[in-house]
DNA sequence: CTGAAAGCGCTTACAG
DNA sequence: CTGAAAGCGCTTACAG
């Protein structure tokens, strides 16, 4: 047998026609059984597989959905990819999974690859620079060839599409009420993920639960960039009491930071952050922190994109609002607490 | 306009034949430069992107890679994506990224999938349970199909393929070296990973450096069943003073549950864990780790792959070591030595 | 320099 | 129940 095994080979080892070995696969009630059999059997010997090329080429449709994510250290983003993964297995879509690192250009040529490979839907959360310099033509270009478009956790409103997030601003407003409540008077917003979505919610949120009380103190300090000493200063000099912080990274790092300093936490310093994850549990203390559901915001994205691709649903976007709670761990518990939990 | 631009209505509007279009598009010699600058003009107009299914029929090519990693939850795993995302886009090839979550059955999906997807060559890490069994029927298929195969990290000797990994025998080996050589001598292999070829290696490293010097200890308990109690128990009653962790969250956990039993680290215990990551870096104390060069392994097996593909490679298997270090961080050095430091 | 034609490997409406 | 034929959208050897 020279080459790959294909349907006129199969066609004429068994000396019928290439159309009845194609369908006798794929089990067409046109063929008798005896035919199917014999050309099931051939084609099982020959470990046949279908050219999925010429298949998608006659279908145009690729049975596959991109995702885009616009990074990979905050573990968020694996949660996200795992919620997605076993979603489009379970509705049989293959899943083509791309980074942006954060970036627009890159961004721009994935989608345009994704095109190419006429993806039957894609969902995106974007790119710093691409939030910032507000830039979405290529995502509009993908709404005006009718191509599903879903938008998680970093979103934009200018974009006439489906959306899948948490509400940022609402649960960091219920992050700065549970720190107003264990009586911490200089609470720090501390932003490690500037131009994002999220990262403004975020700050929105805690001005306004902030506000009525007590002035707000914000801090931008990008989590690749992060500066140990910078963040001590500040908290000595401002006189902090608690930080909610954007990110897990961001505050892993400044209790670690902080405790170098010999600051107690949570006695001296209540920390809750945003996501779970490993950093963030195993941490001693643990942090506390606000669940952002990865998993179910993956799987919600492909749910939302393969109804959409299976013309399931309304013509009007779809906006959904994962429901989401604080986890209270120990950089928000005190350690007399904590001694008798454990 | 209506349905999507293609050659053919590109040929329609400009009254030229397809040929004359597809090659102008190609940028032939054969053209003349004006009836390029029409063609390009309008496709351009259009948006025209050519159909990559009718290509790939074609040319039988799909300029595209799989890559096959078993888990994402240590950060090893995204290191070696980063790397591989990273090369793969230098070298101009697609990356289908595909988690087989340490199951033979996923993995065995996804390898036909690939397949059936004509990816011109697949990079793989063995699932936990492709190794346990040697179950590897669904790679030989690759090699008898001529589909170049590198492995990675979790590797076996039973493919006649190319490898990317580490010395992980010699690395444990010197880990405990560097822990005897600090006057350690109840040395535990704490195995989180089991049933993995790393592991196994890391062990044999493990066993040929203390056995001259002391009695080997071995516990195995898998990451994702981390049992804090048990650990402490056994550290205490074998009155471990050093450990070597297969992994980074097993380290880490260690370290976590140790810490809260009043252990000093590293003055009672120090710690050695396999990879470096955010959780290890971020600790306190930071985590002392082998480097398994995530990102240098994930290029590596991008750079085989794509020199097997495009035929610049002999046809004999080969098997990179990729270089390594010790990092020496807080978990293996006294806390005095470290106020010296920071 | 341009174009007609064959072919990549499938699927399916149509004929028998 | 089986098969001939057209077509999916490209590329390219060949003819003019």
């Amino acid at each position: 047998m020279e080459g790959e095994i294909n349907l006129k080979k199969l066609a004429e080892l068994l000396n019928i026609s290439i159309s009845t070995v194609s369908k006798a696969l794929r089990n067409s009630p046109e063929i008798s059984k005896e035919t199917k059999q014999r050309v099931m059997e051939l084609a099982e010997f020959h470990n046949y597989i279908p050219n999925s090329f010429a298949q998608k080429l006659k279908s145009n449709k690729s049975q596959t959905i991109g995702i885009i994510i616009p990074e990979i250290s905050h573990q968020f983003f694996t949660h996200v990819l795992e919620g997605a993964v076993a979603e489009a297995r379970l509705r049989g879509y293959n899943l083509n999974i791309c980074i942006s690192n954060e970036s627009l250009l890159t961004e721009r040529n994935i989608v345009n690859n994704l095109m190419r490979n006429h993806v039957d839907g894609i969902a995106i959360s974007l790119s710093e620079e691409t939030y910032q310099r507000d830039e979405i033509s290529h995502l509009t270009a993908l709404l005006d060839r009718n191509i599903p478009l879903v938008l998680f956790d970093r979103i934009t409103s200018n974009l006439a599409c489906d959306t899948i997030s948490i509400n940022d601003s609402l649960n960091a407003e219920l992050a700065i009420y549970e720190l107003l409540k264990d009586q911490r008077k200089r609470i720090l917003y501390l932003s490690g993920i500037p131009n994002t979505s999220v990262d403004e919610k975020r700050k929105d949120g805690y001005f306004k639960a902030i506000r009525t009380k007590h002035r707000p103190l914000v801090l931008e300090m990008n989590y690749k960039e992060f500066d140990a000493h910078e963040i001590v200063k500040f908290i000595k000099s401002e006189k902090v009491d608690a930080i909610l912080a954007s990110d897990e990274l961001t505050a892993v790092q400044t209790i670690r930071a902080c405790k170098i300093e010999g600051f107690r936490i949570p006695d001296d310093l209540a920390v809750i952050g945003f996501s779970v994850g490993n950093l963030g549990k195993h941490y001693l203390p643990s942090l506390s922190a606000i669940d952002q559901k990865g998993a179910e915001q993956g799987e919600y994205a492909i749910k939302l994109l393969v109804d959409r691709i299976e013309n399931d649903l309304e013509a009007d976007p779809i906006n959904i609002e994962v429901d989401t709670n604080i986890i209270h761990r120990e950089s928000t518990l005190n350690y007399a607490a904590l001694k008798k939990i454990n």
